[in-house]
DNA sequence: ATGAAAGCGCTAACAA
DNA sequence: TTGTTAGCGCTTTCAT
């Protein structure tokens, strides 16, 4: 193919990555060759040569949820116009596929969107890290998140305002920084209010509509059950609201609920869903841009929380009680 | 490193490939010499050297899509326990990024969820491709989908069975195949039930919940209004039902409605959503199969459509008229 | 069982 | 402006 166009592999490499570097008649000749033989650059060896992957890995637990996959598009979205292609790994997979991911040489850097990995499979990675959404608090690692303790404060604040005082509590797997985090902002609000913190209302989740469900039988077996209930996650209030439909009582005649994400679905749930409003596109778009700059300029990314704003969303599943 | 073990670069890769044709002692001071430099083996290197890039790509419209997100999973843990990774790619991007995808040596093979390519883009891939749901009809590549047509058949004809007669239909956006598909499906199904297919009847839409929610006004200023609405996807489905609602009309109450994919939100919807489940995660899975076959063989994946079962799952959207 | 040598397909210095 | 040379870090014959 060089020889084709009388040139050196040198010369095709230049007219393909910086034709302005090359003669005009050389250019053409080149061109005509790479046409005439359907040459492809393998994009592979130059990888290799440049000691880049040109590859971003994005690391998140259960991909098919709803939740994760707005985030994932918008790092793909980010990636893509940078160059950098994504590639896709769920977190929950045997740790000893964990390790060599961030130091085999194929991924520049690493997406991560579960606090739960074990610290030590982090550290030995030699590509830079940026968290999304969740933290893990033994390494200082750079985070793009939000504020989950003032956010599920808002909920209450909602909720109280509305003269709720039994709020009950759906949250989320233990363990979960996230859950942690809006645990804590739940009772602090309660507390801040001056509201009751029951232990029967404090019911466990998963963040899923199952876990909702099966939190609704529980509340619904309590006495002097609570007249509002604060959920971790939408999917759990809206398998909560469901399962009470099924039951026979109505949201919000019977309970309010109020949400945490905002996910598609909430705003046409019925009732639509009182959440607090999670800017998971924005989130994922900051993390990629965040570690796609230090990626470019060789620093490591800023460590340290960057807290996006996230705010509640009032819609029809809270009422006044 | 090499060197530090006393032993040659061969020997050293040979050791980590396959230890078993190394002498046991050699293989100890290897190992031990990988333990304390902290060697890690480039994979890039290995992929280049074997002309491979231990990699596949996902290439799908809206990767947001709950639709999508499910399949991407499946892939994703079929992959990954393959040893190849997963690449996402947005396949609305600019054409001029996605014809180098697929012969640039830096993927293996394409899972292609979009039928609405330049099909002069795919035709120009090297690596063997395989569609998962969508397919095209200007190339006979091999496709992992279901039955549209029957499968629409199925929900026409429940609502048919329950009485309707004049049944609405919301389809996908126009040019795509599983539009044309399943409204294919609906015109049969009608006829052969004897149904009047009137033209202000057919309503058009995208699939998203937006779509439906303007068809339901639509269909709600109607004169004999349709008494039951079939749609192509469930998220239309359940954009209709919500706005009806807010419309004070009731699902089912007031009209039967049938979804179409069976998503994870349908069966807690209020109601409940009657659809037709789609396989997704083995639609995923048995797609990604395929193509590592294709890659392990070398032989390109069997030609042809392969059918994955679908079936109806009737729940509370729809009640006799 | 191990080592030497030759690349995979490209790019980056350095010369010319 | 263009060619020559030397690798990127690995695997794989082919010898030994």
């Amino acid at each position: 193919m060089a020889r084709l166009a009388g040139v050196s592999t040198a010369t095709v490499s230049r007219t393909l990555s910086r034709p302005e570097k090359v003669g005009a008649a050389t250019r053409a000749r080149v061109m005509q060759a790479v046409a005439a033989t359907g040459y492809r650059l393998n994009a592979a060896a130059r990888d290799l040569r440049q000691r880049r992957a040109r590859a971003i890995t994005l690391l998140a637990p259960n991909l098919a949820n709803t939740y994760f996959s707005r985030i994932v598009a918008a790092v793909q979205e980010v990636a893509g116009a940078a160059g950098l292609r994504v590639q896709l790994l769920d977190s929950q997979v045997e740790s000893d596929r964990l390790g060599p991911v961030g130091s085999d040489g194929r991924t520049d850097g690493i997406l991560l969107l579960d606090g739960g990995l074990d610290p030590e499979i982090v550290r030995g990675w030699t590509v830079p890290v940026v968290m999304v959404c969740e933290w893990m608090d033994a390494l200082g690692l750079p985070c793009v998140g939000t504020d989950n303790v003032a956010a599920m404060g808002l909920a209450v604040d909602h909720l109280a305002d509305l003269g709720h005082r039994r709020i009950a509590w759906i949250g989320g797997p233990p363990g979960n920084v996230l859950s942690a985090a809006r645990a804590e902002g739940f009772t602090a609000a309660m507390t801040r209010r001056g509201l009751p913190l029951r232990d029967r209302d404090r019911l466990t989740g998963d963040f899923t509509m199952a876990s909702g469900a099966c939190a609704a039988h529980l509340w619904a077996a309590t006495p002097e059950r609570a007249t509002a209930i604060a959920c971790a996650s939408d999917e759990s209030a809206l398998g909560f609201i469901s399962e009470c439909d099924r039951m026979g009582l109505a949201c919000p005649r019977d309970v309010s609920v109020a949400g945490f994400d905002d996910i598609d679905f909430s705003e046409r749930f019925i009732p639509p869903l009182t959440t607090v409003h999670q800017p998971r596109a924005a989130l994922g778009r900051r993390a990629a841009e965040q570690l796609i700059a230090a990626l470019e300029s060789g620093e490591p990314p800023p460590a340290g929380r960057q807290i996006l704003p996230s705010r509640l969303v009032v819609r029809g599943s809270t009422r006044a009680v």
